[in-house]
This record gives structure tokens, sequence and C-alpha cells, in this order.
DNA sequence: ACCTGAACACCGTTCAAGT
DNA sequence: ACCTGAACACCGTTCAAGT
């Protein structure tokens, strides 16, 4: 696309008068393509063809400009919704929703949580969460237990995975590291530890787990509409070696 | 203790000559009493007494200095011990322990995270957790989940308590959030969602309920040399509703 | 080997002044 | 109501120069 005048607007009539949204717009997409760092006022003005003083009248400071971005990724974090016919493929479908819709912005998010608005930014998924804890039995400080427990190994876990990806290689693992503990002997484990080839995939056992762990067992599934047989596939499993042996 | 001269080294013999080492020390102790944004070069050397370019002869720049700091954060993370008798009680206290190290220096830990170090600070806690879920009888894959989600829901647990300390009103919760739904009139669980009165308590027991749910059930401790009372009361607590009911 | 001040290119922010 | 340049106090970093 051809700028028709390169220089800062010198006599000619300075494109439409520049509005707040515009602002945060050319805020949010500096972050999404060069990172928080990239993210200064003066250069913010120059995206923009303006004077640094007119952001400033815009959106006040720094500060503001930061909330107000914060706010919108919060808004757009909104809205997640359960799927699947189970309280528990409906749980674990939020955690991977959050997942997903985490890991496309994570500059963002990051900010989010610099600022102390993450608990607000997982407020949906929450309500979601808690509603799925009723429906599988869960009441009271119980089903926030596990409301909160399958929401910060979400969190946890997306903030490790985004942390790999920016550092690829962590160091090759200090040679003896395992070795000079005879107690466990488990090449699988250590193998398994290493590096977790598929993470979509290492997320979801993982959340499957602490769902297993934290809901009432019922083999039989909800009544429910009707029984999808997509759903129904994944969704009760063979109970393996985890049951009660007394 | 009284400064002997408040001026910046005049003509006097201005003092042992800086080491890297102080400088880190330095800088350590800026953070941890400011922040991280009062680490600054000028601000450093400052509180050093020499020239802002003394410190770049020592550490380079900026960036190997914190690179330095992290460095020594992950070693001071490294050494944690299980307590108690059972792998149960192991695996809880190692995530309490972990819990209390990262509370303990909330900036340094947070400087660790944005430098891609996560995955090598929590070495020391993964290697101990997978010893323990070896003991309760998990076995390959498996036991990396369960170290896994332990570890997923500790830093993420952590990440979101130190947020709420920052931020103590998250906004009162925008009213009218669950009564438009009439699936969940759980007002226990509302109240538990709402604010945590003692964040260990609450931290302690999702840990619990996590590792109830991940590690193979029973009821018998394992052959240990002896069993202390101090720790046998809350290591094996009467089975609540969450046993299998077929 | 260690320290220094001057200088450069960047910040966020304020302010008086324009239209 | 909206935009502007100049100026201030801060950054990190480099460099030539001291001892």
């Amino acid at each position: 696309m051809p700028t028709p005048q390169r220089h800062p607007a010198r006599s000619a009539p300075q494109r439409a008068p520049l509005t707040r949204d515009e602002v945060i717009d050319a805020a949010a997409a500096l972050v999404r393509q060069h990172g928080p760092q990239a993210l200064t006022m003066r250069r913010l003005a120059a995206e923009l063809r303006t004077a640094v003083t007119s952001i400033y009248w815009h959106v006040g400071n720094r500060e503001s400009l930061l909330e107000a971005l914060v706010e919108r990724t919060v808004r757009e974090l909104g809205d997640i919704r359960p799927r699947g016919t189970t309280p528990r493929a409906r749980i674990v479908s939020v955690a991977r929703a959050l997942r997903r819709e985490l890991l496309a912005r994570p500059h963002l998010v990051a900010m989010v949580h610099e600022r102390g608005l993450t608990e607000r930014m997982f407020h949906a998924a929450q309500q979601a969460l808690a509603r799925e804890a009723h429906a599988a039995g869960l009441r009271g400080a119980r089903a926030a237990e596990a409301v909160r427990a399958v929401q910060f190994s979400v969190i946890g876990q997306v903030l490790i995975e985004r942390n790999r990806e920016r550092s690829p290689q962590q160091r090759p693992a200090e040679p003896g590291w395992w070795e000079h503990d005879p107690a466990d002997t488990d090449p699988a484990l250590v193998r398994a530890l290493a590096a977790p080839p598929d993470p979509e995939k290492v997320f979801t056992a993982t959340i499957r787990a602490l769902v297993d762990g934290l809901l009432p067992i019922s083999d039989s599934p909800l009544p429910t509409p009707r029984q999808s047989a997509r759903t129904a596939d994944r969704t009760a499993p063979p109970r393996t070696s985890r049951g009660r042996r007394a």
C-alpha cells in the first residue's frame, strides 16, 4: 500500500482526526507484532503519523493506555462456551478453549497478568467451570476447590508452555541429574518429563487426569437431550488402575 | 551505620575496589526492596557510589546483570526436601515448600519467568515430585502426568495469589454476574470463589485434592522406618465422599 | 586492571501555544 | 476540541581517556 505522504503531514490536511479507539487499535497491533517493549509513546505516534502529545490528549498517559488495552483483552476472553455431553467433557473443553485463547495472544495476556488482572481475565471461564462442577454433583467449598484446581492447572501449564517456546533450549539439563539417585530408575518417566513432543496432547491428558480426580465418579452420564457418539468415545474411557483397591 | 563520606568519594581513597558479586548483591537488594523497575544502571551505580560505567566493566550490560540475578535465584530455589511418611504427604510438603519459596521472592521469580527459565527454576522440585510419584506406584508417562499436574497447579496458584496481593480489590465483581443463571444456585460455591480468606489453606486443600486424584489410592502407608505421630494426623484423613460409588 | 565523564540515542511527560 | 514543538528529567550504552 503506497503511503500518499511519507513526511508527517507538512501542509496537507492531516487525515481524519485521531480517535481514542484508533490509538488503542494501533497500540494493540504494535504489541501483537513486535512485543510489549515495542509499545512506546513515540513509536506509537510515528505509527499513527501524529505528534506524541496528541496521544496524550486522547489516552491520558501510558498507564491508562495499557489499562485500556488490558481491558479489551479481558473482554475478548469473555465468551467461553463448554462443549460436550458430560460435565467431564465440558470441563476439559473449557480448559482447552482457555488454553487456545491464551496462547493466541501471549503478549497481551502477560500484560494483563502484570497489571494484576489475571483473575478478572479468567472470570468467564471460572463461571463456566463452576456451572459444570455443580452439574457434576459437587457443592459449596468442594466445588470451588475443583474449579480452582482446573483453573490453576491451565494457567500454570500455559505459562510454562509459552515460556518453553520463548527459550527453545533449556540448557541440556545438566548431565548427571537423575542418575545419582538409584531410587527412581524409571527411564520412561525421565523421558516423559524431558520434553513433551505435543504440548496440546500433554495438556489435555493432564487436565483429564485432574478432572477424573476431582469429580465424583459416575460411570453413567447425566441425563442429557441426546447422546452424541462423537463425544461419548472419549468421555468415559475404561477405568484404569486408579480405582480404589482397599 | 554512619557513612564516613556522603559525597561520592571526592579525593579520599574510594573504598575497596568494586567486585562483580557486590554489583549483583546490590542489584538483588534493589529488586527485593523497590521492585524490578527500580533496577536501573544509574540507580545501581548511585547505590554503590560509583560511576555507571564501572558497573559496565564488571557485568557487561544490563542484560547480563539480569541473567546473573536470575541464575542466583534459580540456585536458591534448588534444595527442596520432602517431609512426611507417605508419598501423598511428601508431595503436598514439596508443593507447600515451593509455594513458600516462590512467595518469598515474588519480584525475582517474575524476572526468572520473564527470561524463560521457569522450567529450570522448578527442576529440583520436579525431581522430588518424580521420586514421590514413583514411590506411590506410578510409572512412566502416568507418573510424568502426575508430576506436571502438581507442578502446574502450584505455579498457577502462586501466580494468581501474588496477583491478588498486588491489586487488592478486583473491582467488586460486577453485580449480576451469577444471578442471571438459574442453573447454579449454590451460594456456598459463590462465596467460596469470591475471596479465599486464607490462601495457604486453600492452597493446601487444592493440592491435597489433586494428589488424591492422581495417586493410586492406598489406605495403608508405605513401610517406613517409624511412624511419626506429628505427620500421621494430617497424612491420612478420613476418606470423604470422593470414593467410588458405582 | 579498574574507573571516569562526556556524549549519543532513546524514553515518558508537561506546558505554553497554536487552530 | 484537538494538535503542535520545545523542554525536562530520566534511561542504556559507547568511547576515549585517565590511573
